[in-house]
DNA sequence: CTGCTTGCAAATAGTTTGCACGTTC
DNA sequence: GAACGTGCAAACTATTTGCAAGCAG
């Protein structure tokens, strides 16, 4: 993993430093998706802008894509991790679920043919709620109103 | 509108300022959602930090709604306009679509049935790309990967 | 030894908050 | 006139950028 990379990178004229290093190292170990602050904090001696740059390069080769599950921080994994999912959120308990990406093909069908629209799911989280969780009882405008 | 949403929000004790008064009317003369930084822009004698605050209570008290179409700050809308609607937004032109939330209805069943999950759509934009743009031309990671 | 990478500090966008003053009921 | 609303400045969160020094190839 670590080295394909590397190689993907040096033959497209790019290097393989210590921040980019680590950063692949910590998301190979995470089975969900990080925030780069939460990276930045397991990396002490790589700066949370030097992780938004990995990142970014990372993101380009395709060796990792985020998603927003909240309004807050944007969320990173490695590409091959839960491949096609379209995450939904709860609004009232906050738990999320990685739905595969197939149960939208049909959606999807409809959409293009309607709209002329192809649709790019899994980005961004779904908001919703479990059946079990009232949405009557946030308190605040929950994390997706906002 | 502008006297029902007054009279809501007396009988719950709140008051119908500068701010909030001219929010509404600025957001009835709107067929498409605004940012708060364009309503400020509008209503040079509010400031956006009272603006935000007025978006704020009258979402609170189901007058107004917010989505977000991209990465970039949300738009306001009248709760009553467009009603559960779905935006797509095209990732290549930035074009966006509401497409009528029905067309979600079966797949929600799919999910309330398989997930125990109810979708609440329309919060965020679908993102994707209009049939003639091409997605292989977006040349910086395009607005919705960020 | 060349120039991509990184650290650091500062800038940015969008939004929120504390406080004192103004206004509504 | 008491309590809520608003303006202003400052704080905040998430992220980006300029610059100089560091390190990979």
């Amino acid at each position: 993993m670590l080295d394909e990379t590397a190689d993907r990178m040096r033959s497209d004229g790019r290097r393989l430093g210590a921040a980019r290093r680590q950063v692949i190292e910590a998301l190979s170990a995470r089975t969900a998706p990080v925030s780069a602050e939460e990276l930045a904090e397991e990396l002490p001696t790589i700066h949370v802008s030097s992780i938004y740059r990995s990142l970014a390069v990372l993101e380009e080769i395709g060796v990792v894509r985020h998603v927003h599950l909240t309004h807050g921080a944007a969320l990173y994994e490695l590409a091959d991790e839960t491949p096609d999912s379209q995450y939904l959120v709860c609004d009232v308990c906050g738990r999320d679920i990685a739905a595969p990406a197939a149960l939208f093909d049909k959606l999807r069908q409809v959409i293009e043919k309607d709209y002329g629209f192809v649709l790019q799911g899994g980005h961004f989280a779904l908001p919703g709620h479990c059946i079990d969780c009232d949405p009557a009882s946030i308190s605040r405008p929950h994390p997706h109103a906002r």
